[in-house]
DNA sequence: AGCACGCCGACT
DNA sequence: GTCGGCGTGCTC
């Protein structure tokens, strides 16, 4: 006898798995998906390992296999595993992430009346009996559907209590599968001997069109989908009284739904490498051949030629009898990306993302299990993919944020996840990016990882070299008595570039723009006397709060250090900018691009159109417009406060500031027509501004990693960020309290030495959806040595190596 | 999540 | 005295 340990889909708290006894026949594996039964519920889990003993004395049975195939394979709950582990997250939740598109499925409670007669029992209130005498005219009802007419609080009270009565009866049943494989009818021929005979029959039966739909299909090559016969002008009797003559018969054949569009894609061709490239790829193909895991980092400018390297090393791994994951920072931003991959390896290219169609999802995961695809691409969640013999994983654009997950448990990050993946299967690991991570730069440089430089920008065109760059020092614009968002210079460069018909990029960035306090006359931003960090400024409060150690300072009203009573917050939006634009360049045709007008479904596509059709002259917009745009007609791109990304409150703002502008300045002269870019600044002596400026990765690396290590921040040490939430504010500043000198309490038990506890404080979101925030953060060497054996209590948050501010 | 158990305030 | 508020703990 032996049993299965299951994870749950049930928010079970410390405990993680639950043993049940495999019933007589039910071949359970570790990785099956089952049915079972947990309280008075069933719920679907996973089996994780089958074990001799139960782990308790009674156990229930399992009460089926969801599908006959394990979800997921051996290193697939390895890894879960070992995410659960590393990322303190629910196992469940770790496993969730390898399950097929729309498998989850939540029970749902049903109430159906307990008997047929109408009898008014006694003792009932009014609300009660309403309650029973709608359940009694509808039938059994989903609790959800009398949530909403009777409220949600209410609605389960009344439930429990006719239930508790006998009045009702309580059930529970699974919402509706939410994808299924699509089917498609394929019409065939199924006559013996010589076509000509029965189309003569039909004929002679004055069977005319008959006859002329044997001959269509006849001409076919390939038995033919009823969509087409139809289109073909045949209508759907005439298929079905031929059906009945058994001169054809009518088949369902299971369709793939496939995302890429392959019609208007061609074929392409390895292309010839520059010296630089043959050196990335023969060092990645060498490891490819060896079988073990390698770590490259291929560091390359804008247009170096990384993808080409990316699709060579595909190939190579491809002749090798293994198969690939590319993971993109965001979709919605590379389809260039996703085109060049499909026109090289046509038919052979999966992609996995959000918004396709759960249909089409599906069809893609069950394909990518079978093998039918040598490389599946798409954001961090196609890292999970079921991709059998596994020998490439490209992480292109390592340095983007959106490959760690913040809002979820697990909050991974796709390249750490990526790495142990690689450990587990054996594969070669790509992280490509122009501005590499510092962390992972300083991998490369310790020899944890190879490096690959590519350093010559690659130029198909005669003259399209880096841009040139200029800063403008906000400063002396306003010791000149100009207070618009435009300096003089970028003024004269607009103008300019429209009236010679070029695109000019506007970027602003807006995140955490009206939350620190600058002086207008030096640049001076205030910044806590502790930390050293940028004050937030709180509406609310009208202070300024230090979002690490919590202090509070009221608003000056002068430069503390220039004494200028120009002391202002920087809280200007890109509305406010498009306004200004509009008054500056009444002839100019705007476009503003930000998360609030991409949020409709199509409106991408739209503005990408828009732009390459040039029916538009100026884009303004945040962070986005930074990202993946390539436009050839744009000239100028201007940066109308560079400083934003700089004061938040966040030891990797510099590193922030860097790989945004140095991205934005990619974006001019894309085309045949020389770029220029020109920042606009309150700090221009700042190190990472002028490392843009002269287009030096290396020069910023180093002052960065010589400020990590000053400071202990990573990857000197590793950070972990625990945040409270709760409606009441000094409820959660208690708790918040309350766990750190707890923390301090077994740090000094368990003498670690090196361990740093910052905060609490509000969290920089300090409310969210009505409830506050309050964080608090680990740093150190060795947190392991405090989180291991240790349980979270409930409400936390935990986030492994968070990245940014949340 | 759902549900039981258990301990304190406003009612017949 | 009781009904019911929601805090805590358990589900194989």
């Amino acid at each position: 006898m032996s049993f299965a340990e299951v994870s749950v889909n049930s928010p079970v708290g410390e405990r993680q798995l639950f043993s049940y006894s495999i019933p007589q026949g039910l071949r359970a594996v570790p990785g099956s998906g089952v049915w079972v039964s947990f309280g008075n519920r069933i719920l679907q889990g996973i089996v994780v390992e089958i074990s001799e003993f139960p782990s308790v004395e009674s156990v229930r049975p399992i009460e089926s296999l969801i599908q006959k195939e394990p979800l997921l394979s051996k290193t697939q709950l390895e890894l879960a595993l070992w995410i659960s582990r590393y990322y303190f997250s629910p196992l469940f939740a770790a496993i969730a992430l390898f399950l097929p598109p729309g498998f989850e499925r939540q029970p749902q409670m049903l109430l159906s009346p307990a008997d047929k007669t109408d009898s008014r029992p006694p003792g009932l209130d009014e609300d009660q009996s309403r309650f029973l005498e709608f359940i009694r005219s509808q039938g059994p009802i989903r609790l959800k559907h009398l949530e909403k007419k009777f409220g949600k609080k209410a609605a389960g009270k009344l439930a429990s209590q006719l239930v508790n009565t006998g009045m009702l009866i309580r059930t529970f049943e699974f919402e509706p599968e939410r994808v299924k494989a699509k089917f498609e009818d394929i019409v065939k021929l199924t006559i013996s001997g010589p076509i000509e005979n029965v189309i003569e029959g039909l004929k002679a039966k004055r069977a005319g069109r008959k006859a002329a739909l044997v001959t269509f299909l006849g001409s076919q090559k390939k038995d033919v989908p009823l969509v087409q016969v139809v289109q073909a002008g045949f209508p759907r009797t005439l298929v079905n009284s031929l059906k009945v003559q058994r001169i054809i018969e009518v088949y369902p054949v299971e369709i793939r739904r496939e995302p890429i569009d392959y019609s208007r894609i061609n074929t392409s061709t390895a292309l010839k490498l520059t010296p630089a490239q043959s050196v990335a790829l023969s060092s990645i193909t060498q490891n490819l051949k060896s079988g073990k895991p390698g770590v490259f980092v291929l560091h390359g400018v804008t247009g170096s030629g990384k993808t080409e390297v990316y699709l060579q090393a595909l190939a190579e791994n491809f002749k090798m009898g293994k198969r690939g994951i590319a993971l993109v920072p965001e979709i919605a931003l590379t389809p260039q990306t996703i085109e060049r991959f499909a026109s090289r390896f046509p038919h052979r290219v999966a992609v996995l993302h959000s918004r396709l169609s759960l249909g089409e999802q599906f069809d893609q995961w069950r394909d990518i299990q079978t093998g039918a695809y040598d490389v599946v691409i798409g954001p961090r969640g196609a890292l999970f993919a079921p991709q059998p013999d596994l020998g490439l994983i490209i992480l292109d654009e390592e340095h983007e944020w959106t490959y760690k997950q913040t809002e979820q448990s697990p909050r991974y990050h796709a390249r750490t996840v990526a790495l142990k993946l690689a450990e587990l299967t054996g594969a070669t690991v790509v992280f490509g990016s122009a501005t590499p991570d510092v962390e992972t730069y300083y991998h490369a440089k310790t020899g944890d990882y190879t490096l690959l430089e590519l350093p010559e920008r690659l130029t198909p065109r005669p003259c399209s070299p880096m841009p040139d760059i200029e800063l403008v020092d906000l400063r002396q614009e306003l010791k000149k008595g100009n207070r618009s968002m435009f300096s003089e210079i970028l003024r004269q460069a607009i103008g300019q570039a429209v009236s010679q018909n070029e695109q000019v990029i506007l970027f602003f960035n807006r995140r955490g723009s009206s939350t620190f306090v600058q002086c207008r006359s030096c640049g001076f931003v205030i910044k806590c006397k502790k930390c050293q960090v940028p004050m937030s400024y709180h509406s609310a409060e009208e202070a300024l709060v230090c979002h690490q150690c919590n202090s509070r300072q009221p608003v000056p009203t002068s430069c503390p250090r220039c004494f200028s009573s120009r002391i202002k917050f920087l809280g200007i939006g890109t509305q406010k900018l498009e306004e200004e634009t509009a008054l500056g360049f009444p002839k100019a045709r705007l476009l503003r691009w930000d998360s609030d007008v991409t949020r409709a479904k199509h409106s991408h596509d739209e503005i990408m159109t828009k732009l390459k059709t040039h029916q538009a002259d100026i884009l303004i917009g945040t962070q986005m417009v930074a990202k993946g745009l390539d436009l050839p007609q744009v000239t100028l791109v201007g940066v109308v406060s560079a400083d934003t990304a700089l004061n938040l409150p966040d030891f990797r703002a510099g590193e922030r500031t860097f790989q945004l502008l140095s991205q934005v300045a990619g974006r001019a002269g894309r085309g045949d027509r020389p770029g220029h870019v020109i920042i606009q600044t309150y700090s221009p002596e700042h190190y990472a501004i002028q490392a843009v400026l002269k287009g030096n990765y290396l020069a910023f690396y180093k002052q960065e990693i010589a400020f990590r290590q000053d400071l202990g921040e990573p990857p000197f040490t590793r950070l972990v960020s625990l945040t409270f939430t709760h409606t009441n504010n000094s409820i959660c500043k208690e708790e918040a309290e309350r766990l750190k000198s707890e923390f301090e309490l077994e740090i000094a038990k368990r003498g670690i030495m090196d361990i740093k506890i910052i905060g609490p404080a509000p969290a920089f979101i300090a409310r969210l959806r009505g409830r506050y925030r309050w964080q608090m953060i680990l740093r150190g060497k060795n947190i392991s040595r405090l989180l291991k054996d240790y349980s979270i209590p409930s409400g936390w948050a935990i986030d492994i190596d968070p990245v940014g501010l949340n």
